[in-house]
DNA sequence: GTGCCGTTGTTATGCGCTTAGATTCCGACC
DNA sequence: GGTCGGAATCTAAGCGCATAACAACGGCAC
C-alpha cells in the first residue's frame, strides 16, 4: 500500500491533465471515448480511489446526510451480555435491546438514502477533544437527523446555523431545525380508552416522563381518555428508557403494599418490558395481578411473554421521511420549514392488558 | 443560513490568526485560556463547525469507517409492504425482513466504532456515474467493512490498495484484505447429526449455495456430518438468500412428487424461512411433515412457527472483530493480517426440526 | 545591557479535487 | 488556402483546514 494514487498519478499515466481525469469521473460525457478509457484504464491500474475529503472541499458538499442519535440505545449494559462460553446461549442476541425504536427509524433512513444517493454518516460518541460528537458529525455532512435530546439544544442550534437539521421527536423551531409529526396523542389515547373500558382498569399508573414534545402528546393522549371517562388523572411518574434502575424502582414501589394499580400505563416499551420482567421478578402475574403496557411497536414486544400490548409507530417511515424532509431542505436552502401529514401510529392489541392471546401476526 | 462559517470568519472575529482557531480545536493546550476562550466565542456566535472535507484533506485521515453491505437486505419487495391504511396492521412492521443477519453484524460495527471514536460511513446504492458504488464510500473513509459478495471483487482489490478492507465471509486474501474468521464448519456438523442421529431422518435436501468460503464451510459441515454417519451426501441445490422466487421454486419442485425429502437443511435463516412459507403453502406441515433447518440465528427465526432450529453466530461480535482488525491494520500499514482466533458459532434447538416446543430463552 | 530560553502567535504552504475561462484542435465551408 | 465554430482539453484558482517553520515577547541570569 504505498502511496494513494492522485488526479495527478492518473493524469500523468494516461497523458492528460488533471481536469480531463475530473471529468471523466463527473461529466464523462464532456470528454471523448478514446480518452476516457484511457483513462479509466490508468485509474484501474494504479487503483484510484477519488478522495471525498478533497472532492467534498472543492465542491461544498459532501453528499452525505448525518444521523446521530442515543448512546445508550446503543451500548447494553454489561449484565444483556450473556456469557459467550456456554454452548446454548444465544451468544450476542439481545431480543430485549435489539432493534429499538432508533434502530428501526435508523433502517428507515439507510433505506431512503440509499434510494436517493446519499450516504449515510453515524456519528461516534465520546470524540476526543472539546468538539462535542454531534458537531464532529455534522461537519462531515450535508444534511443532519438527530433524534430529539440525542445532544445538547445549543449544539443543534449551531449546526442548524450550517445545514439543514430534522429533530425527531422535537418540535419544529424554525431556525432550519425540522421535524417529523407523528400523532402519538390518539394512539394513546385509543389505548387508553380500551383498558378503562374494554378492561375496566380505574387505578392506573402512568409511568414516563414528559421530557419531549413526542412524551408530552402521549401523556395528553392518556389524560384526554380518562378525562372523557370522567376519571381523575394521574401525574405522571418519572422514568425514563434506558434507565432501567429507576424504572425498576418506580415499579417496585407499588408491589407489596396496598397501592398495586391495576395497570402500568408505560410511555415506551422499553420500559414496559422493564416494568414486566420487575413484576415477575417480585411473585406478580403480568396481565392477571396488574397489566402492563408499552408505545413503539418495537420487535421485542411480541417476543415477549405475555405479548405487549402497545402503540406501534411508523418507525421505518419516520425515518424515511425525515430524510425527504432534509433533502428538501438541502435544495431550497432560503425556504422555510415545509409541513407534512402527521403520521398516524396504530393501537395494537396484545396480552398484556388482560386480552386473551389471539391470532397475533408473527411471521 | 448564510454562508458557513470558516476557521477565518472566526479568527477575524476573536481577533487572531487561523493558525490559532485551528490550534483550539486540535491542541487546546497550546493556546493560552483566554485566547482560547476568545476563540471558543467566536465560534460559537458564528456556529461555527469545522469541514471535515477540509480537515480530511489536510490530515490525510477522515477518522470514519465505512460499511459496504448487501443491497437487497435493505429494500423490501413491494408485496412485503404492508398497506398502512389498516389501524391493526403493524404498519412497516418487516419481522422477516429486519434485522437479518447484515444488520446484527453492522450493529455490531457501530457499537465498537462508537467506542473507539470513529465515525461509520454507510454506502449508497446506485451512485449516479460511472464509480461503483463501494469505491464511493472507500473514498470517504479510513477504511473498509464489506460483506463478501456485496461488490465486485475487483473493485474490492482496487479499494485495499488505498485502505485496509477487511472483507466478511471472503478468505485472507493478503494485499490489505483481512476476514473475520468464523467457525461456520462445526455448527452445521452438530446440526446435521441432530438430525441424522436424534430424528433418524434419511432423505436430507441441502439447500443453498457455495459462493463464499462461509458457505463452503457450512456444505462442508453437513458433509462431514453425513459421510461420518455412512450416508450419502447430496449435492447442494442452489439457493440465494434474498432471492426468494428461486427458493420457493427450489422447494416446491420436491412438493406433490414422491420425492420429498425428510428435511430441507438450508444454508441461512433466510431461506428456510422462506422455505417454510411454501411449503405451508402447499398444504405441508412443517415439521410433521418435513423438517427444515437455518444457519445465521436471526431475530425472525425465533419469532417464527415454528421456532427455527438453527446455528447462530455471534453477529454482533463479528461487527466488533471487524472493526478491531481493521483499526489495527489503520495504524500499522506495513504489518500483514494478524490472524485471530475463529468466532464459534452455536447450534441451536427449534421445534422445526421435529424437537417438541420446549422452554426457548424467547426474551 | 546582553544573550538565552520557553511561551504564545503568526506566516505560508499544501492536501486532492472541481470548474470557470482560456486555449487548442479539427473539420466544414467560403 | 484561409476562416470560423464547436468540441476537446488545459490552465489556474481556489475550497477550509493542519502544521512546519518562524517571529515576537517577556523573564531571567549574567
Amino acid at each position: 500500500m504505498q502511496r494513494r494514487a492522485t488526479v495527478y498519478d492518473v493524469a500523468a499515466q494516461a497523458g492528460v491533465s488533471i481536469a480531463t481525469v475530473s471529468f471523466v469521473f463527473t461529466q464523462p460525457e464532456r470528454v471523448k471515448q478514446t480518452t476516457r478509457d484511457a483513462v479509466l484504464a490508468a485509474a484501474g491500474a494504479l487503483g484510484y480511489v477519488p478522495s471525498a475529503s478533497a472532492r467534498g472541499l472543492a465542491k461544498g458538499r459532501t453528499g452525505a446526510i448525518g444521523l446521530y442519535s442515543y448512546d445508550y440505545l446503543l451500548e447494553p449494559s454489561a449484565s444483556d451480555v450473556p456469557s459467550s462460553s456456554s454452548p446454548v446461549a444465544f451468544a450476542d442476541a439481545h431480543p430485549r435491546l435489539f432493534p429499538l425504536y432508533a434502530d428501526e427509524v435508523q433502517r428507515g433512513v439507510q433505506l431512503e438514502c440509499r434510494q436517493r444517493g446519499y450516504a449515510v454518516m453515524l456519528g461516534a460518541g465520546r470524540t476526543p477533544g472539546h468538539m462535542p460528537s454531534v458537531i464532529d458529525v455534522a461537519g462531515r455532512v450535508d444534511g443532519l437527523i438527530a433524534f430529539a435530546g440525542s445532544a445538547p439544544p445549543d449544539a443543534i442550534i449551531q449546526v442548524s446555523k450550517r445545514i439543514p437539521v430534522v429533530e425527531l421527536g422535537g418540535e419544529s423551531r424554525g431556525e432550519g431545525i425540522r421535524t417529523v409529526f407523528v400523532d402519538n396523542r390518539t394512539g394513546m389515547r385509543l389505548l387508553t380508552e380500551h383498558l378503562v373500558r374494554d378492561h375496566g382498569l380505574r387505578r392506573i399508573v402512568y409511568l414516563g416522563g414528559l421530557g419531549t414534545p413526542e412524551f408530552v402528546a402521549r401523556y395528553e393522549g392518556f389524560r384526554e381518555a380518562l378525562s372523557e371517562a370522567g376519571l381523575p388523572v394521574p401525574a405522571p411518574v418519572p422514568s425514563h428508557p434506558g434507565d432501567d434502575p429507576t424504572t425498576i424502582a418506580a415499579v417496585t414501589h407499588y408491589v407489596g403494599t396496598r397501592t398495586l394499580p391495576d395497570v402500568f400505563v408505560c410511555s415506551t416499551d422499553q420500559e414496559a418490558l422493564v416494568a414486566i420482567d420487575a413484576l415477575t421478578a417480585a411473585g406478580l402475574d403480568v396481565p392477571a395481578d396488574v397489566a402492563v403496557t408499552g408505545f413503539d411497536g418495537i420487535l421485542a414486544g411480541r417476543l415477549s411473554h405475555p405479548y405487549l400490548t402497545t402503540v406501534r409507530q411508523p418507525m421505518e417511515e419516520i425515518g424515511r421521511t425525515a430524510v425527504r424532509i432534509l433533502i428538501d431542505a438541502m435544495d431550497q436552502p432560503g425556504e422555510g420549514a415545509t409541513e407534512h401529514d402527521p403520521l398516524s401510529s396504530a393501537f395494537v392489541l396484545g396480552e398484556s392488558c388482560g386480552c386473551r392471546p389471539a391470532q397475533h401476526h408473527v411471521g
